[in-house]
DNA sequence: GTCTATAGAAGGATAGAC
DNA sequence: GTCTATCCTTCTATAGAC
């Protein structure tokens, strides 16, 4: 049937997804990716050769999905401030939907920077950061904020919303502590980093 | 010979650290950590029994050391603001020498939340945050900082000095392209960092 | 395209000599 | 305490029937 084809992949493809960000490619099991896709093991190898070619597909993915997210923050028409304010409600409520993304990923760049580095080379950070800055050069000259700078404050901001679900596992157990939910924490969290950056930033 | 077995004990000791800081539980072999060690594989199962093993004690050394390194933090008789500054000074240098730490930290706590979890128990993070708090009250107050928002800001704090250890694999590539080094870029966060989170509680 | 069966390699763990 | 040899399980990958 020329629509099952097309079917079972995308099985395997969720499948392996889930897998791969449960389990990291180390702990990942070929078996269990076929169970969760309710199929036998060797379909996977007849659709995908092998189990590194199973992980970049989905890897390469799921970049994709989240470069493809973002790139509106560069090119919406917003202040400087509301950008800030912006990504953080966007980047967090992305993270919200998809928490173990971070650890995944920031897992296996440690595990194996060469399979990522030609991945990650199709991004120009360089130029991301030259576009950022031209187009809010009045802003950033008010605030005091150098080209210099700038990567110092762009990883900042990235800090604050991607470590915590990075580092859940121990926050979480912090939080619980204080009686605090984890998803309120972050649900308050979009408008505290806004703020805390915004006020940081005004001298 | 007495002392001699302390030493293999050890040598294996150190060689699993590596081999597990570097690999992560799923990834490390105990064929490498032998051969790390100058010994062979059925030496490791007669000190520590099994890999788990091995790597509980492993873990809970690492956690132990960190705790010891930053328990200052909590009774120097600094003001918040030179508290801040002597904390991210610390924190990071320490992440310099053991800039692997992070991403092991963070990755094994997701794997294996349980496993992680006893090992936390005994840290009481709400005692902390309340002693720290109650050591600033003053200042705190100036500050408009309430102890609801505590955990935002000593999450965002930690946020600032780990998350560009664990993200060193994109962060390096991205800094690269601006002709900026890894290293240099650290040092100068140790700076960029308390200033920008005093700038940011100074409304 | 999908399945069962199995090859083949790797890795954790143990037995037993020294 | 330390080594060699080996067991046994797990896992990726393939062969071959349908």
């Amino acid at each position: 049937m020329a629509g099952n084809n097309k079917l079972t992949e995308e099985k395997i493809f969720e499948a392996a997804t889930e897998e791969f960000v449960d389990k990291g490619m180390d702990g990942a099991r070929m078996q269990d990716i076929a169970t969760r896709a309710g199929i036998n093991k060797a379909l996977l190898h007849y659709y995908f050769r092998t189990k590194d070619h199973l992980f970049d597909a989905v890897f390469e993915m799921i970049a994709r999905k989240i470069m493809k997210r973002f790139s509106p923050v560069f090119d919406e028409n917003f202040s400087f401030e509301d950008k800030i304010r912006f990504f953080f409600r966007e980047h967090i409520s992305f993270l919200q939907e998809n928490p173990k993304l971070p650890g995944f990923i920031l897992n296996e760049i440690n595990r194996n920077p060469a399979r990522i580095k030609k991945l990650l080379s199709s991004v120009d950070f360089e130029n991301i950061w030259n576009t950022f800055y031209k187009q809010h050069k009045e802003d950033l000259l008010k605030y005091n904020i150098s080209k210099e700078t700038m990567p110092q404050l762009m990883i900042s901001i990235a800090a604050m919303s991607v470590f915590p679900f990075a580092a859940r596992g121990i926050i979480e157990g912090a939080l619980m502590k204080s009686g605090i939910e984890f998803n309120d924490f972050m649900e308050e969290r979009k408008k505290f980093a806004a703020e805390f950056v915004i006020s940081a930033i005004s001298k």
